[in-house]
DNA sequence: TAGGCCATCTGGTCCT
DNA sequence: AGGACCAGATGGCCTA
């Protein structure tokens, strides 16, 4: 098990409320009792134990989903509890039929609205927030993967740096528009135009991204980036050629990821300071 | 040591 | 009511 994931799955545990795994249940007051059944925790009587879901103690990256998992299994149970209390109540046994229509109105109005103590609501309140602190760490782990996954469809950088998560977005979205572009460019190929077609398809996308603040993208500091795909090196050497001799080869191996080269020169951002400048262009929004 | 990056917690808001 | 999403706050880790 690796360092991140037991500070991961440890960190879980510790989140979890008070009444966690292997609390004895003998020691818990009548309340605590009824402010864990509205926690919606499962629990055993007959171990006089109670737990949050099995480990194995192999954890892995997943470990941190696989508590959430248990925790959302203890949910569904305590749903299946719930609804059982309420048909405990909408199916009275024998002795609630001999109660006059008064009484059971009176009992149901009780259930409604019972009345709970200032630390039983602050115990509630404090265990929604723990299971909202769960969610939320969970949603974050997703997003972290989504993250991953996107690196990895991405050229490698030459000494596996790993990208900052600005860095993934801003190098996808420039990487996603050097593609478009290329293909634009190679689906023109036939074309004699094909200098004239790229540069226009450059100015097009130039003032479209202009128009765009959000976006920004700069497309004079993006060929900069001397890769396969680099529109600078594709288009100059398009206007060059003055047949119809097809573009230079996209020479990426199809084995490897393409290396980015970042020996050249170009502007640093600012959040980007401590990186070459052609990575620096490339990760420029 | 300062600054950058990250994970996590937290309260607010919106939606179902 | 509860969950998803978001943004701010905070503290830890790492590097120049």
């Amino acid at each position: 098990m690796t360092t991140e994931s037991f500070r991961c799955v440890t960190k879980a545990y510790q989140n979890v409320h008070h009444f966690h795994a292997m609390t004895p249940i003998s020691n818990m007051t009548d309340s605590d009792m009824e402010d864990f059944d509205d926690e919606d925790r499962s629990y055993d009587r007959s171990s006089d134990f109670m737990s949050i879901g099995g480990s194995d103690g192999d954890h892995d990256d997943d470990d941190c989903v696989s508590i959430t998992s248990n925790m959302s299994h203890l949910k569904t149970t305590s749903k299946d509890k719930s609804a059982t209390k309420e048909n405990d109540i909408s199916s009275p046994t024998n002795s609630d039929a001999d109660l006059d229509s008064k009484t059971k109105k009176k009992r149901f109005t009780k259930s409604r609205t019972r009345a709970r103590s200032p630390t039983v609501v602050v115990r509630i309140k404090k265990n929604r927030r723990l299971k909202a602190n769960d969610r939320e760490r969970n949603r974050m782990h997703m997003l972290n993967k989504a993250l991953e996954k996107l690196r990895k469809v991405l050229p490698a950088f030459p000494d596996d740096t790993k990208l900052t998560k600005i860095e993934t977005l801003r190098f996808a979205h420039n990487y996603i528009w050097a593609l478009s572009e290329t293909v634009k460019m190679l689906d023109s190929r036939d074309n004699n135009n094909m200098s004239l077609i790229a540069s226009q398809a450059i100015a097009a996308a130039s003032e479209a991204l202009s128009a765009k603040p959000s976006i920004g993208i700069d497309v004079t500091h993006f060929p900069a980036i001397n890769s396969p795909s680099s529109v600078d090196t594709y288009n100059s050497t398009i206007s060059s050629s003055t047949t119809s001799s097809p573009p230079p080869p996209l020479n990426w191996d199809s084995e490897a990821k393409p290396k980015l080269d970042i020996t050249s020169n170009g502007t640093d951002s600012a959040d980007t300071s401590s990186r070459s400048g052609s990575e620096s262009s490339f990760l420029m929004l």
